[in-house]
DNA sequence: AACTGTGAAGAACTTCACAGCA
DNA sequence: TGCTGTGAAGTTCTTCACAGTT
């Protein structure tokens, strides 16, 4: 998982588990494609199939919202759409702004997923000023300085950051402050938020990373050498800070340290 | 979260768990950061701090990988960069194509946490001929024909989709059939693929959805009112489909349809 | 004294398998 | 007959709490 919440702990939100809600999007998504074919009907297994998990699990996570199949039929389209959407929120709209307007808080701007789902781009903020007035998605950039008065007239909830690491903490506290409760975060920084406001992040090079880990495994396995262009990286090392005796992975290979 | 595997079912690489995995270019990201300041040793408490996870749970994850640490003292900051790059296969090359160069692909490419983590960007594809040569981020963008022949002379095996979602299943068997074996999916579909063909997703309007969520139990909370413009999107919805008698959800409201 | 490493308990999530209903 | 909805079993992940080590 690329993503995770901050604070507000284990707490189930009326009962319906996190992993759960996490998958409700995906759902709606084939539901929605469902629905633009004209599908009237669809039973757990297709419908799993077309979200990419299984029929147990989507079953399982549908009983937390009611019971809105039809035994020896399936579910209906149109309506499991609407009760998901109503579940996730997105029957109301939500304002939202997108600080950083850099080659990423562009393609979100421009980015069709968040309008068609009740996301509305309320403003784009940009420090610089030269971006000031610049249409960008339509919209005109907004200086930073207008960042308290936009939340307000806007009665906007949710922020998404994607400025630089360095900026991002100044801006949530920002946001924070002007009265956002929801925030996506797009910098690589972890952000300190107080009780109550959520974040969740994506950091791209997370899952670079993740699928490194994977595919490193699976060239030592067939003995295929790494796609790579040799061991480089590994130049800028620390050696072992010091004593020894001390347990390598698995406890078969005595750490060993490289050039 | 906002991620997930597809493929390669629950079977731990090598004895180290998935959420530890997803968690270790976290702490690298933290350890990175002390170490740039030249901080020598850091507690786990410390660390964990810095990682946004709690203490017990980094310490678990680091007995995964070994005993790197000194009690009574902490971890060395150097050490533990080296030890968890190593794990992750960052000590190595990675090079990557992106295909799809729109503002997110673009975006990506100008990305800086790639490079500094061993991956490579070795070519930016896309299908548009008028892009063709155009230069992004240092990089001419190539053509889509030249797919399968830059994904074998440089060796690639990590490919990254960035396309519009029409488009990235055709892309993916593309890149799958020339011998990417990872793949890092920005487009909103559910991607088929192979046997040992691993797929991470990032879907940026997930996560907005799940924020509204947990959003909008905040409002119900608080009796404040929502702070969008009106309950818009609402409009498209549909009428129970038959018959009557269905649980609501929690059993204590009767499923209401909108107007 | 301070902090790691880890068994064990607990919580969350997934999968099984089948009763129950249309 | 076919498919949903769900207890129960199984698995993975998290947290606790403390023994072990420097």
């Amino acid at each position: 998982m690329a993503t995770g919440r901050t604070h507000r702990p284990a707490t189930r939100s009326r009962g319906i588990p996190e992993a759960t809600v996490a998958r409700l999007p995906l759902y709606l998504r084939a539901l929605t494609a469902l629905s633009e074919r004209s599908v009237p009907t669809v039973s757990s297994e297709e419908l799993a199939a077309a979200a990419g998990v299984n029929s147990a699990k989507l079953r399982k996570d549908f009983s937390y919202l009611g019971s809105y199949g039809t035994r020896g039929v399936g579910y209906d389209v149109e309506y499991l759409v609407y009760q998901i959407s109503r579940e996730l929120g997105l029957t109301q709209d939500w304002p939202v702004v997108i600080v950083g307007i850099g080659n990423l808080g562009a393609a979100l701007a421009n980015y069709g997923g968040f309008a068609s789902r009740g996301f509305r781009v309320a403003a784009l903020i940009d420090a610089d000023p030269a971006m000031a007035g610049r249409p960008v998605a339509g919209l005109p950039v907004r200086h930073t300085d207008e960042l308290e008065s936009i939340i307000r007239d806007n009665g906007v909830s949710i922020g998404v950051i994607a400025t630089p690491a360095g900026a991002a903490q100044q801006v949530c506290d920002r946001l924070v402050a002007a009265g956002v409760t929801s925030i996506l975060n797009f910098a690589p920084t972890v952000l300190a938020v107080p009780e109550g406001v959520d974040v969740r992040k994506v950091d791209l090079s997370i899952e670079l990373q993740i699928l490194a880990f994977h595919e490193q495994r699976k060239a030592g396995e067939e003995t295929t050498a790494p796609s790579g262009a040799g061991a480089a990286a590994a130049a800028a090392v620390a050696a072992r800070p010091a004593a020894g005796g001390r347990k390598g992975p698995e406890g078969d290979v005595p750490a060993v340290m490289p050039a």
